[in-house]
DNA sequence: TTTATAAGGTTACTATTAGTAAGCTTGTTT
DNA sequence: AAACAAGCTTACTAATAGTAACCTTATAAA
């Protein structure tokens, strides 16, 4: 496989320091929060308002939207674009960083596509 | 983007009369949840004994590992082998169908390796 | 031969995270 | 003027995760 796998890659630190399978670690656990993947893919179509994604996203509750979306603002994976604070239009967009998940969410797919879904009992 | 999106996709419903989105949603939960990902990272190297994967992956514990096993167990990613039930080894092995789950770990070791953490502060 | 240690767990309890439901503020529509 | 919509926040309950101790059986060591 292409990754490193291993001690060289176990011992590896990026360039924050950081552990390189501790990156892994976090950064698989951080798309994978309830809520988070799907949100993602929904904003792989373009920048959309808090009431696009909250209809479009069948399920998910106002409190766990604005939550999600603050944790992706805080990482550098969304902005949130609010020309006037005036008027209540808020959209949220994908940075470039968080328009690279596009090959995660892609290859996830892939598996569904192939192999069904985890939960098909 | 090769996914299909919007109605059509959103729409689909596979052989088991699940919706395309949902099994995607699903997926992505599944491994998302705490530990699973570098669980399967682990496997991928090959089947591995409890007390490997325990050592191997630092600050797991027993009862969430066990719990995750049973988890892949239950969802045909992973298959338990216990040659003779009288001694004690026991082999934890990835299915096919687990074994394609390495093109979206790669997928998440790729945007890691560009991108730097979700955690980086 | 008792004693200790390791594998592969289970149990009980606490802490964190998610779900549900209601409410709030300000602008627009009727 | 009253009702409604966007984009939240708050309060409370339920589910999931973390911590730590314990259990059983088999082999290794003293």
């Amino acid at each position: 496989m292409l990754m490193k796998k291993n001690e060289e890659f176990v011992q590896s630190v990026n360039p924050k320091g950081q552990k390189s399978c501790d990156s892994f670690h976090n950064t698989i656990e951080f798309i994978g929060k309830r809520w988070m993947g799907i949100i993602i893919y929904h904003l792989l179509d373009g920048p959309k308002r808090f009431f696009e994604l909250s209809s479009e996203i069948e399920g998910i509750s106002d409190r766990l939207l604005t939550e999600r979306l603050r944790d992706l603002e805080a990482h550098g994976l969304v902005i949130k674009n609010q020309s006037d604070p005036k008027i209540r239009k808020v959209e949220y967009e994908l940075t470039p960083k968080g328009k690279e998940l596009e090959d995660i969410i892609q290859a996830i797919f892939e598996w569904v596509k192939k192999n069904g879904c985890c939960y098909e009992e």
